[in-house]
DNA sequence: TTATATACGACTAATTCAGTCCGACTTATG
DNA sequence: CATAAGTCGGACTGAATTAGTCGTATATAA
């Protein structure tokens, strides 16, 4: 399985619509919600995500929300994925934890290689930018 | 997460152990499953997942085995997953199952532009042949 | 005839993912 | 200063996927 998971969707579709939105446009997780039938409780988490890492500004309390504050051309697709899973998109467990986490590490011939394949997947998340998922 | 499945990963360490063999040798599961620590129910439904797709031969009875009658520069990364897993590589599900799969499939914005991802991971497994794998 | 293999489906266990719930904190506004 | 509208964040549950096991059938070399 090589598949996004849902909080990367939600995550790109509210980016999208922030993106989109007139510039500096505070907008809440509610309103993203409604308006593409997402499950409120978990756009928020991914939203409060995307803020912790700086990606997006919050603001709490009344009329409060979130907003864009970088250029979406400055924002690799990797650097989203990285915001929300707290893990990079890697293609295998001894790649992503070490050596440790895999018991056929040793015996394994395949991680040597696997890593070119592995270059090709961080260049293509890292050069595609926000501002192209519109 | 954007990761290989174990059913994958054990498939590429077999595959890379018949390209290293001497030529045409038959190789059997159990040799695999014991030299890399592999087990070996798992790694025989691989095989046989591998040899209906007619990547490799199978011998039944004794001396049977597998062995490799395809030249590996033949064989594409794309091809192996889709013999293994029943489906090719796609990173959302609606990319996959089609749009019912989805409830958000009328609201959602970014399906178009993941595209453009999707076609660049694509290329990855496409160009990436076996006889790389070593 | 027997030992050694693959073939294949059913099943269980473990892990991961999706989604929910709840209480706390922040802040604009009447 | 009370209240409503937001974010914050952890704990929890259920669903789905993956990993691994088991049993039985079948093929075949010796």
């Amino acid at each position: 399985m090589v598949r996004l998971s849902k909080k990367v969707e939600y995550g790109l579709i509210a980016l999208r619509h922030m993106v989109t939105s007139p510039s500096g446009e505070i907008v809440t997780a509610k309103e993203v919600a409604d308006r593409y039938g997402i499950p409120y409780d978990l756009l928020a988490k991914v939203l409060q995500r995307l803020g912790k890492a700086g990606l997006i500004s919050s603001h709490q309390g009344v009329r409060g929300g979130y907003a864009l504050v970088k250029d979406p051309r400055d924002i690799p697709v990797s650097q989203i994925i990285y915001a929300i899973e707290g893990t990079a998109p890697v293609i295998t467990q001894c790649l992503a934890e070490g050596p440790e986490s895999c018991d056929v590490f040793n015996a394994c011939t395949i991680k040597s290689p696997l890593t070119k394949v592995q270059a090709n997947i961080d260049r293509t998340f890292h050069t595609m930018m926000l501002s192209e998922i519109v």
